[in-house]
DNA sequence: CGCGACGTTGATTTGCCTCAACGATTGTGG
DNA sequence: CCACAATCGTTGAGGCAAATCAACGTCGCG
Protein backbone atom coordinates (compact mmCIF):
# COMPACT_ATOMS: atom_id res chain seq x y z
CA UNK A 1 0.00 0.00 0.00
CA UNK A 2 1.09 3.57 -1.25
CA UNK A 3 -0.31 7.04 -0.53
CA UNK A 4 -0.73 7.90 -4.19
CA UNK A 5 -4.46 6.96 -3.63
CA UNK A 6 -5.11 9.54 -1.05
CA UNK A 7 -3.18 11.83 -2.84
CA UNK A 8 -5.60 11.50 -5.56
CA UNK A 9 -8.40 11.56 -3.93
CA UNK A 10 -7.54 14.87 -2.32
CA UNK A 11 -6.41 16.41 -5.41
CA UNK A 12 -9.33 15.77 -6.76
CA UNK A 13 -10.58 18.99 -4.47
CA UNK A 14 -7.40 20.83 -4.04
CA UNK A 15 -3.78 21.64 -4.93
CA UNK A 16 -1.31 20.14 -2.89
CA UNK A 17 2.70 21.40 -2.58
CA UNK A 18 5.01 18.33 -2.66
CA UNK A 19 5.95 19.80 0.48
CA UNK A 20 2.63 19.77 1.33
CA UNK A 21 1.87 16.11 -0.03
CA UNK A 22 4.66 14.88 1.91
CA UNK A 23 3.69 16.06 5.29
CA UNK A 24 0.82 14.60 5.53
CA UNK A 25 2.41 11.21 4.02
CA UNK A 26 4.93 11.63 6.74
CA UNK A 27 1.54 12.34 9.05
CA UNK A 28 -0.18 8.88 8.16
CA UNK A 29 -0.19 5.50 10.23
CA UNK A 30 -0.69 2.41 7.84
CA UNK A 31 -2.76 -0.14 9.46
CA UNK A 32 -3.93 -3.48 8.48
CA UNK A 33 -7.66 -5.17 9.87
CA UNK A 34 -8.56 -8.32 8.94
CA UNK A 35 -12.39 -9.30 8.80
CA UNK A 36 -14.06 -8.48 12.27
CA UNK A 37 -11.75 -6.75 13.40
CA UNK A 38 -11.98 -3.34 15.17
CA UNK A 39 -10.46 0.02 14.53
CA UNK A 40 -12.28 1.79 17.49
CA UNK A 41 -14.13 0.76 20.49
CA UNK A 42 -17.20 2.50 21.70
CA UNK A 43 -16.14 3.64 25.87
CA UNK A 44 -12.28 4.43 24.31
CA UNK A 45 -11.15 8.10 23.23
CA UNK A 46 -11.36 8.37 19.47
CA UNK A 47 -7.71 9.41 18.53
CA UNK A 48 -7.59 9.75 14.87
CA UNK A 49 -9.07 10.01 11.64
CA UNK A 50 -9.72 7.01 9.60
CA UNK A 51 -8.81 6.73 6.04
CA UNK A 52 -10.38 3.88 4.21
CA UNK A 53 -7.44 2.64 1.39
CA UNK A 54 -9.23 -0.51 0.28
CA UNK A 55 -12.05 -3.09 1.99
CA UNK A 56 -14.98 -1.65 3.59
CA UNK A 57 -15.86 -0.70 7.60
CA UNK A 58 -18.92 -0.28 9.59
CA UNK A 59 -19.40 2.11 12.42
CA UNK A 60 -22.29 1.55 14.21
CA UNK A 61 -23.77 2.88 18.01
CA UNK A 62 -24.72 0.14 20.50
CA UNK A 63 -28.53 0.69 22.50
CA UNK A 64 -28.88 0.37 26.06
CA UNK A 65 -31.47 -2.15 24.80
CA UNK A 66 -28.17 -4.50 23.36
CA UNK A 67 -29.06 -4.39 19.79
CA UNK A 68 -27.16 -2.20 17.25
CA UNK A 69 -27.74 0.77 15.40
CA UNK A 70 -25.35 0.60 12.08
CA UNK A 71 -24.33 4.54 11.15
CA UNK A 72 -22.36 4.23 7.74
CA UNK A 73 -20.67 1.90 5.84
CA UNK A 74 -17.38 3.04 4.94
CA UNK A 75 -15.80 2.05 1.44
CA UNK A 76 -12.49 3.02 -0.64
CA UNK A 77 -11.66 6.01 -0.35
CA UNK A 78 -13.54 7.76 2.70
CA UNK A 79 -12.76 9.16 5.62
CA UNK A 80 -14.47 7.47 8.88
CA UNK A 81 -14.17 7.97 12.30
CA UNK A 82 -16.06 9.73 15.72
CA UNK A 83 -15.39 13.31 15.00
CA UNK A 84 -17.19 14.05 17.94
CA UNK A 85 -14.93 11.99 20.53
CA UNK A 86 -12.22 13.50 18.48
CA UNK A 87 -12.94 16.91 19.01
CA UNK A 88 -14.45 16.69 22.24
CA UNK A 89 -11.74 14.28 23.69
CA UNK A 90 -13.98 12.41 25.51
CA UNK A 91 -15.31 8.47 25.11
CA UNK A 92 -16.90 7.21 21.78
CA UNK A 93 -19.94 6.01 21.57
CA UNK A 94 -19.50 4.48 18.22
CA UNK A 95 -17.92 1.24 17.45
CA UNK A 96 -16.09 0.63 14.29
CA UNK A 97 -14.98 -2.73 12.40
CA UNK A 98 -13.69 -4.12 9.76
CA UNK A 99 -16.25 -5.74 6.98
CA UNK A 100 -13.40 -7.18 4.90
CA UNK A 101 -9.42 -6.78 5.41
CA UNK A 102 -9.23 -3.83 4.84
CA UNK A 103 -6.48 -1.28 4.66
CA UNK A 104 -6.39 2.14 6.30
CA UNK A 105 -4.23 5.18 6.41
CA UNK A 106 -4.58 7.08 10.16
CA UNK A 107 -4.36 10.51 10.53
CA UNK A 108 -3.73 11.15 14.34
CA UNK A 109 -5.41 14.17 15.84
CA UNK A 110 -2.35 15.74 16.82
CA UNK A 111 -0.73 14.99 13.56
CA UNK A 112 -3.88 16.72 11.87
CA UNK A 113 -4.18 19.07 13.89
CA UNK A 114 -0.29 20.30 12.78
CA UNK A 115 -1.28 19.37 9.71
CA UNK A 116 -4.32 22.27 9.66
CA UNK A 117 -1.73 24.69 11.25
CA UNK A 118 0.93 24.54 9.48
CA UNK A 119 -0.97 24.14 5.43
CA UNK A 120 -3.89 25.72 5.57
CA UNK A 121 -4.99 24.12 2.35
CA UNK A 122 -5.88 21.10 3.90
CA UNK A 123 -8.56 23.10 6.01
CA UNK A 124 -9.87 23.99 2.68
CA UNK A 125 -9.77 20.52 1.89
CA UNK A 126 -11.47 19.21 5.12
CA UNK A 127 -14.08 22.12 4.88
CA UNK A 128 -15.29 20.41 1.46
CA UNK A 129 -15.08 17.07 2.63
CA UNK A 130 -17.30 17.60 5.92
CA UNK A 131 -19.49 19.88 3.49
CA UNK A 132 -20.54 17.31 1.40
CA UNK A 133 -20.54 14.71 4.03
CA UNK A 134 -23.55 17.14 5.46
CA UNK A 135 -25.28 17.04 2.45
CA UNK A 136 -25.21 13.33 2.13
CA UNK A 137 -26.77 13.25 5.66
CA UNK A 138 -29.04 15.78 5.26
CA UNK A 139 -30.53 13.69 2.66
CA UNK A 140 -30.30 10.74 4.72
CA UNK A 141 -32.75 12.11 7.53
CA UNK A 142 -34.79 13.21 4.70
CA UNK A 143 -35.16 9.47 3.43
CA UNK A 144 -35.64 8.23 6.79
CA UNK A 145 -38.70 10.65 7.01
CA UNK A 146 -40.33 10.61 4.14
CA UNK A 147 -39.86 7.14 2.56
CA UNK A 148 -41.19 3.75 3.53
CA UNK A 149 -38.73 0.83 3.96
CA UNK A 150 -39.42 -0.67 0.81
CA UNK A 151 -38.25 2.77 -0.75
CA UNK A 152 -35.05 3.04 0.93
CA UNK A 153 -34.44 -0.05 0.20
CA UNK A 154 -34.45 0.43 -3.33
CA UNK A 155 -32.24 3.63 -3.15
CA UNK A 156 -29.67 2.18 -1.06
CA UNK A 157 -29.11 -0.58 -3.95
CA UNK A 158 -28.97 1.99 -6.54
CA UNK A 159 -26.68 3.83 -4.20
CA UNK A 160 -24.33 1.51 -2.92
CA UNK A 161 -24.84 -1.87 -5.42
CA UNK A 162 -21.44 -3.23 -4.97
CA UNK A 163 -22.23 -3.36 -0.77
CA UNK A 164 -25.15 -5.61 -0.73
CA UNK A 165 -22.79 -8.77 -2.26
CA UNK A 166 -20.66 -8.89 1.23
CA UNK A 167 -22.66 -6.84 3.75
CA UNK A 168 -24.73 -8.87 5.99
CA UNK A 169 -28.49 -7.85 5.39
CA UNK A 170 -28.70 -7.64 9.03
CA UNK A 171 -26.62 -5.06 8.82
CA UNK A 172 -28.03 -3.03 5.78
CA UNK A 173 -31.40 -3.31 7.50
CA UNK A 174 -30.04 -1.90 10.30
CA UNK A 175 -28.62 0.76 8.49
CA UNK A 176 -31.85 1.57 6.49
CA UNK A 177 -33.78 1.45 10.18
CA UNK A 178 -35.55 -1.70 9.49
CA UNK A 179 -35.61 -5.25 11.50
CA UNK A 180 -33.69 -7.86 9.70
CA UNK A 181 -36.72 -10.09 9.32
CA UNK A 182 -38.56 -7.01 7.44
CA UNK A 183 -36.18 -6.35 4.97
CA UNK A 184 -36.51 -9.72 4.37
CA UNK A 185 -39.80 -9.58 3.55
CA UNK A 186 -39.66 -6.68 1.15
CA UNK A 187 -37.21 -8.97 -1.00
CA UNK A 188 -39.31 -12.09 -0.91
CA UNK A 189 -42.29 -9.30 -2.47
CA UNK A 190 -39.61 -8.20 -4.77
CA UNK A 191 -38.83 -11.32 -6.22
CA UNK A 192 -42.26 -12.24 -6.32
CA UNK A 193 -43.43 -9.17 -8.22
CA UNK A 194 -40.84 -9.69 -11.01
CA UNK A 195 -41.20 -13.08 -11.88
CA UNK B 1 -27.95 45.85 13.37
CA UNK B 2 -24.52 45.78 13.46
CA UNK B 3 -22.15 42.71 12.99
CA UNK B 4 -20.67 42.95 16.47
CA UNK B 5 -22.88 40.11 17.15
CA UNK B 6 -21.43 37.65 13.29
CA UNK B 7 -17.97 38.77 14.82
CA UNK B 8 -18.03 37.56 18.00
CA UNK B 9 -19.74 34.27 17.06
CA UNK B 10 -16.44 33.49 14.67
CA UNK B 11 -14.19 34.81 17.52
CA UNK B 12 -15.18 31.71 19.66
CA UNK B 13 -13.53 29.69 16.98
CA UNK B 14 -11.13 31.65 15.29
CA UNK B 15 -9.15 34.46 15.38
CA UNK B 16 -9.86 37.55 13.08
CA UNK B 17 -7.62 40.42 12.18
CA UNK B 18 -9.09 44.05 11.65
CA UNK B 19 -8.28 43.16 8.26
CA UNK B 20 -10.12 39.82 7.85
CA UNK B 21 -13.02 41.36 9.97
CA UNK B 22 -13.62 44.39 7.80
CA UNK B 23 -13.43 42.19 4.37
CA UNK B 24 -16.21 39.79 6.20
CA UNK B 25 -18.60 42.79 6.71
CA UNK B 26 -18.04 44.55 3.42
CA UNK B 27 -19.41 41.01 2.35
CA UNK B 28 -22.17 40.78 4.08
CA UNK B 29 -25.91 42.09 3.19
CA UNK B 30 -28.40 42.90 5.95
CA UNK B 31 -31.63 41.87 5.56
CA UNK B 32 -34.86 41.78 7.44
CA UNK B 33 -37.30 39.44 7.38
CA UNK B 34 -41.35 39.94 8.67
CA UNK B 35 -42.97 36.34 9.60
CA UNK B 36 -44.04 34.29 6.94
CA UNK B 37 -42.00 35.59 4.60
CA UNK B 38 -39.39 33.44 2.22
CA UNK B 39 -35.74 33.86 2.00
CA UNK B 40 -35.54 31.20 -0.77
CA UNK B 41 -38.12 29.37 -2.88
CA UNK B 42 -37.55 25.53 -4.15
CA UNK B 43 -37.23 25.41 -7.38
CA UNK B 44 -34.43 28.63 -7.28
CA UNK B 45 -31.33 28.76 -7.67
CA UNK B 46 -29.70 29.27 -3.81
CA UNK B 47 -27.09 31.88 -4.18
CA UNK B 48 -26.55 32.78 -0.40
CA UNK B 49 -25.31 31.79 2.91
CA UNK B 50 -27.65 33.10 5.45
CA UNK B 51 -26.52 33.93 9.27
CA UNK B 52 -29.32 34.44 11.50
CA UNK B 53 -29.00 37.73 13.89
CA UNK B 54 -32.30 37.36 15.05
CA UNK B 55 -35.30 35.78 14.78
CA UNK B 56 -36.22 31.85 13.72
CA UNK B 57 -36.34 30.38 10.14
CA UNK B 58 -37.40 27.51 8.99
CA UNK B 59 -36.26 25.07 6.16
CA UNK B 60 -38.59 22.48 4.96
CA UNK B 61 -38.63 20.01 1.75
CA UNK B 62 -41.85 19.73 -0.34
CA UNK B 63 -42.69 16.14 -1.09
CA UNK B 64 -44.33 15.17 -4.16
CA UNK B 65 -47.36 14.10 -2.03
CA UNK B 66 -47.80 17.77 -1.35
CA UNK B 67 -46.82 17.09 2.55
CA UNK B 68 -43.97 19.68 3.93
CA UNK B 69 -40.81 17.99 6.07
CA UNK B 70 -39.12 20.34 7.99
CA UNK B 71 -35.28 19.78 8.08
CA UNK B 72 -34.27 22.07 10.68
CA UNK B 73 -35.27 25.49 12.54
CA UNK B 74 -32.26 27.97 12.73
CA UNK B 75 -31.96 30.44 15.68
CA UNK B 76 -29.86 33.58 16.49
CA UNK B 77 -26.47 32.97 16.07
CA UNK B 78 -26.66 29.78 13.19
CA UNK B 79 -25.95 29.33 9.78
CA UNK B 80 -28.61 27.88 7.26
CA UNK B 81 -28.88 28.12 3.59
CA UNK B 82 -28.88 25.19 1.12
CA UNK B 83 -25.45 23.86 0.62
CA UNK B 84 -26.33 21.21 -1.79
CA UNK B 85 -27.72 23.74 -4.56
CA UNK B 86 -25.36 26.60 -3.46
CA UNK B 87 -22.44 24.19 -4.58
CA UNK B 88 -23.88 22.28 -7.58
CA UNK B 89 -25.30 25.45 -8.92
CA UNK B 90 -28.82 23.82 -9.58
CA UNK B 91 -32.22 24.46 -8.32
CA UNK B 92 -32.89 23.81 -4.52
CA UNK B 93 -35.23 21.69 -3.33
CA UNK B 94 -35.98 23.72 0.14
CA UNK B 95 -37.48 26.45 0.92
CA UNK B 96 -36.52 29.22 4.14
CA UNK B 97 -39.00 31.31 5.43
CA UNK B 98 -39.44 33.10 8.60
CA UNK B 99 -41.32 31.75 11.58
CA UNK B 100 -40.81 35.12 13.59
CA UNK B 101 -39.63 38.77 12.25
CA UNK B 102 -35.54 38.12 11.78
CA UNK B 103 -32.73 40.13 10.99
CA UNK B 104 -30.41 38.38 8.72
CA UNK B 105 -26.81 38.35 7.50
CA UNK B 106 -26.15 37.15 3.57
CA UNK B 107 -23.04 35.58 2.62
CA UNK B 108 -23.03 35.89 -1.36
CA UNK B 109 -21.46 32.35 -3.10
CA UNK B 110 -19.41 34.59 -4.84
CA UNK B 111 -18.03 36.47 -1.89
CA UNK B 112 -18.10 33.51 0.10
CA UNK B 113 -15.27 31.99 -2.63
CA UNK B 114 -13.88 35.07 -2.25
CA UNK B 115 -13.12 35.37 1.12
CA UNK B 116 -11.97 31.76 1.50
CA UNK B 117 -9.37 32.30 -1.35
CA UNK B 118 -7.95 35.44 0.30
CA UNK B 119 -7.97 34.23 3.78
CA UNK B 120 -7.50 30.92 5.04
CA UNK B 121 -8.99 31.66 8.52
CA UNK B 122 -12.51 31.31 6.75
CA UNK B 123 -11.55 27.88 5.65
CA UNK B 124 -10.72 26.96 9.32
CA UNK B 125 -13.77 28.84 10.52
CA UNK B 126 -16.18 27.18 8.02
CA UNK B 127 -14.26 23.45 8.65
CA UNK B 128 -15.35 23.29 12.18
CA UNK B 129 -18.70 24.71 11.66
CA UNK B 130 -19.15 22.14 8.90
CA UNK B 131 -17.51 19.45 11.41
CA UNK B 132 -19.75 20.31 14.38
CA UNK B 133 -23.40 20.22 12.13
CA UNK B 134 -21.82 16.84 10.83
CA UNK B 135 -21.83 15.64 14.67
CA UNK B 136 -25.48 17.22 15.25
CA UNK B 137 -27.04 15.55 12.08
CA UNK B 138 -25.47 12.22 13.13
CA UNK B 139 -27.56 11.97 16.06
CA UNK B 140 -30.12 13.36 14.78
CA UNK B 141 -30.02 9.91 12.57
CA UNK B 142 -29.41 7.89 15.39
CA UNK B 143 -32.45 9.56 17.38
CA UNK B 144 -34.61 9.07 14.15
CA UNK B 145 -34.29 5.57 14.27
CA UNK B 146 -33.58 4.43 17.50
CA UNK B 147 -35.98 6.40 19.63
CA UNK B 148 -39.82 6.65 19.32
CA UNK B 149 -42.20 9.52 19.00
CA UNK B 150 -42.65 10.21 22.60
CA UNK B 151 -39.10 9.80 23.07
CA UNK B 152 -37.81 12.32 20.49
CA UNK B 153 -39.83 14.79 21.32
CA UNK B 154 -38.91 14.85 25.12
CA UNK B 155 -35.32 15.31 23.39
CA UNK B 156 -36.66 17.79 21.67
CA UNK B 157 -37.55 20.00 24.47
CA UNK B 158 -34.76 19.68 26.21
CA UNK B 159 -32.69 20.72 23.56
CA UNK B 160 -34.81 23.29 22.25
CA UNK B 161 -37.18 24.12 25.46
CA UNK B 162 -37.47 28.21 23.51
CA UNK B 163 -38.79 26.87 20.59
CA UNK B 164 -42.01 25.42 21.36
CA UNK B 165 -42.99 28.82 22.48
CA UNK B 166 -43.43 30.11 19.20
CA UNK B 167 -42.86 27.64 16.77
CA UNK B 168 -46.45 25.71 15.15
CA UNK B 169 -46.90 22.72 16.77
CA UNK B 170 -47.40 21.02 13.27
CA UNK B 171 -43.83 22.34 12.07
CA UNK B 172 -42.41 20.67 15.56
CA UNK B 173 -44.19 17.38 14.76
CA UNK B 174 -42.65 17.95 11.07
CA UNK B 175 -39.56 18.18 11.97
CA UNK B 176 -39.38 15.09 14.34
CA UNK B 177 -40.95 12.93 11.87
CA UNK B 178 -44.59 12.25 13.19
CA UNK B 179 -47.89 13.78 12.29
CA UNK B 180 -49.28 16.44 14.33
CA UNK B 181 -52.57 14.82 15.42
CA UNK B 182 -49.54 11.96 17.05
CA UNK B 183 -47.57 14.67 18.66
CA UNK B 184 -51.08 16.04 19.97
CA UNK B 185 -51.68 12.62 21.69
CA UNK B 186 -48.13 12.52 23.25
CA UNK B 187 -48.85 15.26 24.72
CA UNK B 188 -52.19 14.56 26.04
CA UNK B 189 -50.64 11.54 26.99
CA UNK B 190 -47.70 13.09 29.20
CA UNK B 191 -49.78 16.06 31.00
CA UNK B 192 -52.06 13.13 31.77
CA UNK B 193 -49.22 11.34 33.81
CA UNK B 194 -48.71 14.04 35.50
CA UNK B 195 -51.70 15.22 37.20
C1' DC C 1 -20.43 -34.22 13.47
C1' DG C 2 -22.58 -30.29 16.18
C1' DC C 3 -22.60 -25.58 17.10
C1' DG C 4 -23.59 -20.76 16.01
C1' DA C 5 -24.59 -17.11 12.76
C1' DC C 6 -27.51 -16.01 9.10
C1' DG C 7 -31.64 -15.51 6.29
C1' DT C 8 -36.40 -16.79 5.89
C1' DT C 9 -41.27 -17.46 7.01
C1' DG C 10 -45.65 -17.12 9.58
C1' DA C 11 -48.70 -15.48 13.43
C1' DT C 12 -49.56 -11.84 16.23
C1' DT C 13 -49.10 -7.28 18.15
C1' DT C 14 -48.31 -2.38 18.19
C1' DG C 15 -46.82 2.28 17.16
C1' DC C 16 -48.15 5.47 14.35
C1' DC C 17 -50.99 7.17 10.37
C1' DT C 18 -55.33 8.37 8.07
C1' DC C 19 -59.54 10.35 7.97
C1' DA C 20 -63.13 12.98 9.83
C1' DA C 21 -65.14 15.97 13.04
C1' DC C 22 -64.94 19.54 16.53
C1' DG C 23 -63.78 24.01 19.45
C1' DA C 24 -60.65 27.94 19.79
C1' DT C 25 -58.22 31.49 17.81
C1' DT C 26 -56.93 34.76 14.34
C1' DG C 27 -57.34 37.92 10.85
C1' DT C 28 -59.99 39.93 7.20
C1' DG C 29 -63.34 42.29 4.61
C1' DG C 30 -68.00 44.21 4.57
C1' DC D 1 -68.05 45.80 15.01
C1' DC D 2 -69.58 41.69 13.46
C1' DA D 3 -69.73 37.51 10.06
C1' DC D 4 -66.65 34.74 7.72
C1' DA D 5 -63.04 31.87 6.34
C1' DA D 6 -58.67 30.05 7.57
C1' DT D 7 -55.47 28.03 10.57
C1' DC D 8 -54.43 25.60 14.58
C1' DG D 9 -54.63 22.10 18.12
C1' DT D 10 -57.43 18.28 19.78
C1' DT D 11 -60.02 13.96 19.87
C1' DG D 12 -61.82 9.48 18.30
C1' DA D 13 -62.43 5.38 15.14
C1' DG D 14 -60.32 2.54 12.18
C1' DG D 15 -56.40 0.85 9.36
C1' DC D 16 -51.79 -0.16 7.97
C1' DA D 17 -46.71 -0.55 8.06
C1' DA D 18 -43.45 -2.42 10.57
C1' DA D 19 -41.95 -4.71 15.03
C1' DT D 20 -41.96 -8.73 17.88
C1' DC D 21 -41.74 -13.46 18.79
C1' DA D 22 -40.93 -18.04 17.53
C1' DA D 23 -39.69 -21.66 14.54
C1' DC D 24 -37.12 -23.61 10.75
C1' DG D 25 -33.49 -24.66 6.93
C1' DT D 26 -28.91 -23.56 5.49
C1' DC D 27 -24.30 -22.78 5.63
C1' DG D 28 -19.45 -22.35 7.29
C1' DC D 29 -16.49 -23.79 10.71
C1' DG D 30 -14.20 -25.72 14.99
Amino acid sequence: MNVTGILNGIKKHVALTNEEAQFLSASLNHTRLDQGEYIEVSGEISNSLIYVHSGCLMTYFTQTTGTDQVIQFSTAGWWTGDLSSLTSGEPSSYTTRALTSCELLLLPKIRMDELLQRYPVFEKYFRIIFQNSLITHQNRIIQAFTHTADERYQNFQQQYPQLEQFVPLKYIASYLGMTPEFLSKIRRNRTKGKS
